[in-house]
DNA sequence: ACATTTGCGTTGCAGTTGCAACAAAAAATG
DNA sequence: CATTTTTTGTTGCAACTGCAACGCAAATGT
């Protein structure tokens, strides 16, 4: 049953049952589970280890100077966090707490990032898809950045469900997010937000039924052709 | 004096002349110039090598549905473009535009994206590079996602000069950009930027002549000791 | 079936901010 | 040094949006 949720992780997607096992000896894989509200990691630690969530959510929290904390990013199930800090060997900026109780499995880079070891087929054959999985995580970071930088919360919206619109091939489609996880990942407030999908809605320009969305809009499509 | 900027950016910086040229061979260097303007890469085109600027500036650039085109990044002299999607073999999903005349370095990390290939040596010990450069990445665009998450001018404001203080170890320090980069950096409007930089200048909070800035505020400082 | 929790939409309000247009200052050019 | 160009600051205005509070409906638990 581990197996499933880690081969929905891209670093170990599509391996078999013995490459599987293979590769999390070489990255000397310990599970280790948490109660809600601990904290896995505290701020300015090292991080010798990278995790993956197997079961439950974490928080990827990080304070300002002002004292305010405000959340990085909320992993799940099959979701991995701290691969770059654990890869370059930095001290932890953020910490990470157990939003539920949870069970993580904690992933050592160390094999991957020294050269020497390279070698081995089976370490070669991990890092290249431990390099995939940062460029495909560097790409979703795109995305959120090119989201985040809109002005408005309409165009944070258009640029969410575009993206969507064209990932999925179609103008109808699910998000992922409830309410309250799509504001936040459009760096905005819930209720700002309700309100302008339902102007939105009302205009004709999309419409929704829980996080089930349609984009109607014949603007959309003319200059979608245009390009 | 390629080499100078060449070794400007983590891939290649701290290595010898010959290990340059090494590596330079294994990704497969070739040059090109570029007119104001032009094209380096239209959209949904494939991606066989990453860019690294020698000199002059390029811009990513994306397109929404809806025909307005947006900046996704500002590329100077020893920075580099599309490694995660050259990497990935993935069809670029945004162009790229001279915005002076500049000079390109092509690389192709075909090799590094070949398991069978990292046996060799060289080969390894430039992987290890890529894959630090791309864990750096990820780290600088968390930081920018930290910034554009937050919800008003004056938090962004903070965010980035909390980052910079703590980067350089002091709290005066000078900003790599001019207002309008920043602005954009921090995804909102120049003109509000002047204002809210007036205000808190006015407030006591930072002062600045140009891109010097100095956090003055005693709040900041105790907010810091607290964590 | 009832009580409780959770998720989502609505609204009043005040402060913020995008926007456009202009003024001032600084830098570049000749 | 004078002039042009670029960068930065200022301001009025309208619209946006964060915020808090509330209502409703669906889901959950007992």
């Amino acid at each position: 049953m581990n197996k499933k949720i880690l081969r929905r992780c891209r670093l170990f997607a599509g391996l078999d049952d013995a490459a599987l096992e293979r590769a999390l000896s070489l990255l000397a894989a310990r599970e280790q589970s948490y109660v809600r509200g601990e904290f896995l990691v505290p701020v300015a630690s090292p991080m010798p280890a990278f995790g993956l969530v197997l079961e439950g959510q974490v928080q990827v929290l990080r304070d300002d100077r002002d004292g305010h904390h405000m959340i990085m990013a909320n992993v799940g199930a099959g979701d991995t966090f701290g691969e770059s800090l654990a890869y370059l060997g930095r001290l932890s900026p953020v910490y990470i707490v157990a939003v539920d109780a949870c069970r993580v499995m904690w992933l050592s880079p160390a094999r991957l990032a020294d050269p020497a070891s390279l070698a081995d087929a089976d370490v070669a054959a991990l890092s290249f898809r431990f390099t995939s999985m940062l460029a495909a995580r560097a790409l979703a970071m795109n995305d959120r950045i090119q989201i985040l930088s809109q002005l408005t919360i309409r165009s944070k919206i258009n640029a969410l469900l575009s993206q969507f619109a064209a990932q999925s091939g179609s103008d109808s489609f699910a998000l992922p997010f409830d309410r309250e996880d799509m504001a936040f990942y459009l760096g905005t407030d819930r209720s700002a937000l309700s309100r302008e999908l339902g102007r939105m809605r009302r205009e004709g320009l999309i419409d929704f039924k829980g996080n089930n969305f349609t984009l109607l809009s014949p603007d959309f499509r003319a200059a979608s052709d245009g390009m």
